[in-house]
DNA sequence: ATAAACATTAGAATTATTCTAAAAATGGTG
DNA sequence: CACCATTTTTAGAATAATTCTAATGTTTAT
């Protein structure tokens, strides 16, 4: 139970998410992979997906009402649009050590979203929509 | 601008969040409040909440791949088990002046949850991983 | 009292995601 | 290799969660 990720979907799913920066859905690995392998099927996506994010190999963030995003491991945190739901990466160092201590468990590892404005929203308008 | 939550559905619906100490879903919001007004429809619960949560009146918790959950604004964070989603309140304090000096930004709140196992998926089954 | 603004309804529509059962690929064994 | 067990993929149906649309009802301000 070490080796992991053998087959050639597996593969290029990781290989695709660790590439991109851009917190990618589903649906956009998706047609990613379509280029290299254009019998591949959505739920194949899925599947592989999960399976990356059970073994720790990717990240998996949801931000509310929208589909889930799959990000590489290596840690960072995020700055969400509370409006439009944009995603930045930000770095606010390895939280973990200071977390546990506060929560008195010992955790997988933590996912810090910091909610605000983005520049767009914030002069755009002042009521919703993206 | 400054009064909100006028209609008696809110109200009531904000009542309900506030009151209850369990991540309630949309549905469950729904059901609790069909008690009170039995003609009410789930888009409304829908259109509310969304109004409540764009008024920070409450806050919406995501949990990767489930539905989306509502929750008093009190401040406190959250303790998800990674297998079965379980939700855990738990207060590390405020963090926001420490985060906001990290990012270099100023934030509108934030959203910190720690992943773990649960007890029970702890000792239930040690299949996928970990 | 009337118009403008906002809220609610019913149900269809959209999305995202999982499930199911069958087919295909892979792996190890004798 | 030949066989069986296991795992992966597939196609498409199924399930949820959430939003949209258009009509209707309610409230407010004039």
């Amino acid at each position: 139970m070490v080796l992991m990720v053998v087959t050639k979907y597996a593969k290029k799913i990781l290989e695709i998410v660790e590439s991109s920066r851009s917190h990618m859905t589903a649906e956009q690995i998706f047609e990613q992979l379509r280029i290299t392998y254009p019998k591949v099927v959505l739920a194949t996506v899925y599947n592989n997906l999960n399976r990356l994010w059970d073994e720790n190999r990717i990240r998996k963030v949801s931000v509310e009402g929208m589909a889930d995003r799959y990000d590489r491991i290596v840690r960072h945190d995020h700055l969400v649009c509370k409006r439009c739901g944009k995603l930045l990466d930000v770095d606010l160092g390895d939280l973990t050590v200071q977390l546990e201590q506060k929560a008195g468990i010992s955790i997988l590892s933590y996912d810090l979203k910091l909610l605000y404005l983005c520049e767009e929203c914030r002069t755009n308008t002042k009521q919703k929509g993206t």
